[in-house]
DNA sequence: ACTAACCCTTCAAGAAGGGTTAGTCGTGCCTTGC
C-alpha cells in the first residue's frame, strides 16, 4: 500500500466526519490539505477569509485524533459562539474556561477525564501554570490558535500573554498545532510561526482578493470638510454600513450627526456599558440599523453578509487593520464599497503613539533584581517589588527572555540564565528589540499613507502588501476608473517579486511590490521602504540577499 | 506629528503675528471588593 492510498483513506475519513457530524457536504481543497497535514502530526498556518471554513480545519481532525482539543481564542464572546455551535453538533462536547464562566476546575476535570472534546481558553488563562498542568494531564491531541494575527498585533503591548503561547505549546507536549487567521502579511505569518514555535509547517493561504469590494480614497484639506463629506456620503447610501473612527468621542459625534440626518445610527466603543454594546450588536444583526459608528472594538468575529459599505473617517495604523476592517463589507459577494476619508495630518497621531520607547530604567531594575537574586523569583514577588501591573511585567519578562538573560520555569517563576548577558547588556538588547518592532510599526503607517496616496491601482497595492502578486489593474477602484497607466506586464530588472535583497544600512529585506519606476522592500530591521529604481541603480543600493 | 491655548512682541493703542508649551488613542483579558 502506497502513501497515496493512505492519504486517500485519510481524506475519506475526514470527509465522512465532516458530513456525518457537521453536515458539510464537501471540503474545499485548502481545508482538506490542512486537515491531512495535521493528521500526520505536522503544524499548519491557515489564512482564509472569515466564513471561508477555517473552523472546519480543526473541528474535523479533532474528532479523529485521540485526545481533547485546546482552542486558544482572544474574546470570551467568540468562545461562547464557538461552544454553542459545537454543542449543536454531536462533536463530543465543548466548554469554555474563563472569568465569565464558573466551574472552571470542573470543566478542566471533564476534559482530563475524556468527557469533553473541546476546551476554549484565552492566552491569559494559559498564563496560569496550574491550568496548563491540568491540560497537560489531559494529553491534548490538537492545539488551535484562533485569530492568530493577535500574536503579532497584540502580543508586544496589549496582551503580552500571546507571546508566551510558544512555551505553553511545548509544555502541552506540542501535539499538532493549527494557527488560523483571516489576514496576515508574509512577515506576520513568519512571526506567528516563529513565536508559536511551529515546526513542519504547512502554510495554506487562500482568497485574499475581494473583487466585489470597490476601493476609494477621498482626500481633504480641513477636518471640517472631511466631516461634512463623510456625513453626507453615509447619509445618502442605501443598505447597512460601518464607519470606523479613531476615538471614542468621534463615534458619539458622528452617530449624533447621522441621526440628525435621519439615519438609524449607533455608536460603538469599548467604553460603553456591556448592555449597550450588546444592544448595538443585536440591532446590527437584525438589520434594525443603517450605520454603526465604531472604534476598532467593533468587528472581530462579525460575519454579517449584507454590509454594503465601510467608511473610514481617518486612516488606521496599518494596511493590516484597514484590510480587516473593510473586509467586513460585502461578505455576500454583492457589490460593496470601502472608502477612506483621508487627511495626511491624521496619520500624525498614529505616528506619535507609535513613537514611544521601552522603559529602559524598568528593564534594568527588573534584570538586575533577577540577576542578583541568584535563584528563582516568583513573578508576583517581582511585580510587587517593581510596583507594576501584570501586563507590564509580562511585557518586561518577554523582552528580557528574548535577550537570553532570563528564563521562565514551568511553574512561572523567573531566573537569570547562567552565562547569559549581564543586566546592562540585556537592557540594551531589549531596548534594541523594542525599537526594531516600533520601526516596523512605523513603516506600516508609511504603507497606509502609501495606500492613500498611490496613483496606481489600490487593489494591487493591498494585495501585494499581503504578498499576492497582482500584475494588472483591477478596474474597481477610484484610481483605475480615473485611468491609471497600466502596469508593465513584465517589469524588467534584477528585483523579482519576493526576491531577497540587502541594503548597506537597512540590512536584509524582501521585495514586496514592483512598479516601473520604484520598488517597495520589507526590511527585517526597519520595515517597509519604497525606493526609486533609478536611485537604486545609480547608487547601487541593493545587493542580492 | 499636530493642534489649541497662551503669552509676548510689535507698531501704533487694539489687533496681528510669532513663539512656546502642554496635551493628544484604540483594541480585552483578569481579580477583587462591594
Amino acid at each position: 500500500m502506497g502513501a497515496g492510498d493512505r492519504f486517500g483513506l485519510r481524506a475519506r475519513r475526514l470527509r465522512a466526519v465532516a458530513r456525518k457530524v457537521f453536515g458539510w457536504r464537501e471540503l474545499r481543497p485548502g481545508q482538506l490539505d490542512a486537515m491531512r497535514h495535521l493528521m500526520t502530526g505536522g503544524d499548519a498556518l491557515v489564512v482564509m477569509p472569515t466564513g471561508g471554513g477555517k473552523s472546519a480545519v480543526y473541528q474535523v481532525p479533532a474528532l479523529l485524533l485521540d485526545g481533547p482539543t485546546v482552542v486558544i481564542s482572544p474574546l470570551i464572546a467568540l468562545q461562547r459562539d464557538q461552544v454553542a455551535g459545537l454543542m449543536k453538533a454531536d462533536a463530543g462536547g465543548a466548554v469554555a474556561v474563563n472569568s465569565a464562566q464558573s466551574g472552571g476546575e470542573a470543566s478542566l476535570e471533564a476534559v482530563r477525564a475524556g468527557r469533553t472534546e473541546f476546551v476554549f481558553l484565552s492566552p491569559e488563562q494559559l498564563a496560569k501554570p496550574e491550568t496548563v498542568e491540568h491540560l497537560r494531564a489531559a494529553r491534548p491531541s490538537l492545539i488551535v490558535v484562533d485569530e492568530a494575527h493577535c500574536v503579532s498585533a497584540w502580543g508586544h503591548d496589549f496582551r503580552p500573554d500571546y507571546l508566551r503561547l510558544g512555551q505553553v505549546i511545548e509544555r502541552l507536549g506540542h501535539p499538532p498545532v493549527v494557527a488560523l487567521t483571516a489576514t496576515a502579511t508574509p512577515s506576520v505569518r513568519e512571526e506567528i510561526v516563529r513565536s508559536l514555535g511551529l515546526s513542519n509547517v504547512r502554510q495554506i493561504v487562500r482568497g485574499f482578493d475581494r473583487p466585489n469590494l470597490d476601493l476609494e480614497v477621498r482626500r481633504f484639506v480641513t477636518q471640517d470638510d472631511l466631516r461634512r463629506a463623510l456625513v453626507e456620503d453615509a447619509g445618502s447610501r442605501t443598505g447597512l454600513g460601518l464607519i470606523y473612527v479613531a476615538t471614542r468621542r468621534a463615534t458619539e459625534e458622528y452617530a449624533a450627526e447621522l441621526r440628525e440626518a435621519g439615519r438609524r445610527a449607533e455608536p460603538y466603543h469599548a467604553g460603553m456599558k456591556a448592555a449597550d454594546r450588546h444592544r448595538v450588536h443585536e440591532m446590527f444583526r437584525d438589520d434594525e440599523l443603517d450605520v454603526v459608528v465604531a472604534t476598532s472594538a467593533f468587528g472581530m468575529g462579525i460575519d454579517k453578509p449584507n454590509v454594503r459599505f465601510v467608511l473610514h473617517a481617518s486612516p488606521p495604523e496599518s494596511p493590516d487593520s484597514y484590510y480587516q476592517e473593510i473586509g467586513r463589507a460585502g461578505r455576500d459577494g454583492s457589490p460593496a464599497s470601502a472608502v477612506l476619508f483621508y487627511r495626511q495630518e491624521d496619520l500624525g497621531l498614529r505616528r506619535f503613539f507609535a513613537g514611544g520607547r521601552a522603559d529602559e530604567e524598568l528593564l534594568l531594575r527588573g534584570a538586575t533584581l533577577i540577576h542578583e537574586h541568584g535563584g528563582t523569583v516568583a513573578a508576583d514577588e517581582l511585580r510587587a517589588v517593581l510596583d507594576i501591573g501584570s501586563t507590564r511585567l509580562t511585557r518586561l519578562v518577554n523582552l528580557l527572555e528574548r535577550t537570553g538573560a532570563v528564563e521562565v520555569t514551568a511553574r512561572g517563576d523567573l531566573r537569570h540564565v547562567a552565562g547569559g548577558p549581564t543586566p546592562e547588556e540585556a537592557t540594551e538588547r531589549a531596548v534594541e528589540l523594542d525599537d526594531t518592532r516600533r520601526r516596523i510599526d512605523d513603516s506600516r503607517i508609511d504603507m497606509m499613507r502609501g495606500y492613500a496616496e498611490t496613483t496606481g491601482c489600490r487593489r494591487r497595492f493591498l494585495l501585494e502588501y499581503f504578498g499576492e502578486p497582482h500584475e494588472r489593474a483591477c478596474g474597481a477602484c477610484d484610481t483605475c476608473r480615473a485611468g491609471v497607466p497600466m502596469p508593465d506586464e513584465e517589469v524588467e530588472g534584477p528585483f523579482a517579486m519576493h526576491a531577497k535583497v540587502r541594503h548597506e544600512a537597512w540590512g536584509r529585506g524582501m521585495v514586496m511590490s514592483r512598479e516601473s519606476d520604484r520598488i517597495t522592500v520589507l526590511f527585517d530591521e526597519v520595515g517597509y521602504k519604497t525606493l526609486s529604481l533609478e536611485a537604486v541603480e545609480r547608487e547601487d543600493l541593493l545587493g542580492a540577499g
